[in-house]
DNA sequence: TTCGGACTCCCGTTCAACGGGAGTTCGCTC
DNA sequence: GAGCGAACTCCCGTTGAACGGGAGTCCGAA
């Protein structure tokens, strides 16, 4: 029945066809659905309409399905992104008037960096992250901060694949990330000129908890050739801020 | 094998497993689940860990689990939730910039107002919504404006079922809530004294669609007695931002 | 009118989920 | 430290729900 080989329980599946959709990819017939997750017609249809069913998926007029507000009611049920975001707000709230630049909040997740909210700057300009985007953690300079103060077993992990180049700045070189993670720790910030994107520089600190670990990270996104201390003080002191509020909460 | 009679797929199941936990219940240990979603032991033990093993979700030290990170990542890919509100968001900052006051964003969700953001002010009092909590639709202010501007299906299936009193102001006859719809929809806004909490007084105008339905509501909680002007001046030029930016987008 | 794609429905096959039950671990109480 | 209960894990025979091939419908485009 099951072609594929390796564990394929429903569930997974449910993962698979959820993550079909990207933010750019928001709406899809359920034909897609299946031939994105790799599901004979018949199968997609119908797990597609057990899904709108369960509320998990919300068909539109036509025959489109989209992600069910179901879901996110659900999600939200996670305490540890709603927590965290909502410690961390007025902290970024107060970096982001100050600085005036985009500001941002990370946390590990699945070996990359997740964006669980972002401030944007309107004089500020483009920027390529999105909330619930996802960089690369050897790139990114709240990646590379989660990554420093992270286990030991995910630091092995993603330096023993292969690192992605997002831009000729992106160190890919595993012995450069060590050394790099290494200063990280030793300094507490990191500064990351043109790894995601050419123009611009990432600043980031961790923010830690009782053992030390990096539970998010705190990033401001500068142009490329902009000085950096005022950004690295800010973050320093809402990082501390949201670990307070965190501890509070 | 499955005892209970009616439909009750995985996906169900699934749903009903997510639906233990509620906002101030956020860890459990896989028996507590088993026993609210009325799940033989062994099968609640062997569900969870697989939805441990999806991602879906996360189990901490000791053997209780929350709802995991990779539930909220996959939740965001619902474009209506997460567009609405990133439309919302700067309206609704200078709203509480200038009114002061706890400022929320709802949809209609299930026949019930689902609060998808809120700001809140420190300087205004304690307030039962949170983001992700839910409220009847015939008492929160949001609520009244999401039914007066919605299907007349949704209408009909909201006031022939029973009417939760919140407080001594709730209306719950159905007779008084239309009354209240036709008036909500001839001014386009509603001032909800007390209805949820004896304390405050709810205000709130829609975001409406080129179709003239109510898309989200926004509003404001007051304290009882405050005037309501500035509040729904605010509310509506909001409201016809947010309309415009997701016209826009 | 034909064609192709999206979707629905049907149905025989089959295997993965089911859950009772036994066993293990842990922490608490007396 | 014996006894107890709760949480959890493992095993395994049963079975019915999920599977998916295939045929049929609908619709819009060529």
């Amino acid at each position: 029945m099951a072609n594929s080989p390796t564990g394929d329980s429903v569930t997974d599946r449910l993962v698979r066809v959820l993550e079909t959709f990207t933010p750019t990819r928001t709406v899809q017939t359920a034909a897609e659905i299946g031939r994105r997750a790799g599901l004979p017609s018949s199968t997609a249809h119908r797990v597609v309409g057990d899904l709108v069913a369960a509320g998990l998926l919300d068909r539109d007029g036509d025959g489109r399905v989209s992600v069910g507000l179901r879901l996110w009611a659900l999600a939200t049920r996670s305490s540890h992104a709603l927590r965290m975001r909502q410690a961390a707000l007025p902290a970024m709230e107060r970096v982001q008037a100050r600085v005036r630049e985009h500001t941002q909040l990370a946390i590990l997740e699945q070996d990359e960096a997740l964006f669980l909210e972002r401030l944007s700057h309107p004089e500020a300009g483009a920027n390529i992250t999105r909330i619930a985007g996802r960089l690369p953690l050897h790139a990114a300079s709240s990646g590379l901060v989660l990554l420093a103060f992270a286990d030991r077993a995910v630091q092995e992990r993603v330096l023993t694949r292969p690192l992605r180049r997002l831009t000729a700045a992106t160190p890919t070189d595993p012995a450069t990330v060590r050394r790099t993670l290494a200063e990280v720790r030793r300094l507490g910030h990191v500064i990351a000129p043109g790894y995601v994107d050419v123009v611009s520089t990432g600043v980031a600190v961790p923010v830690r908890d009782a053992a030390g670990r990096a539970t998010a990270a705190l990033s401001v996104v500068l142009p490329r050739e902009a000085p950096t201390a005022l950004a690295l003080e800010e973050l320093r002191g809402a990082a501390r801020a949201v670990e307070r509020a965190l501890g509070a909460g």
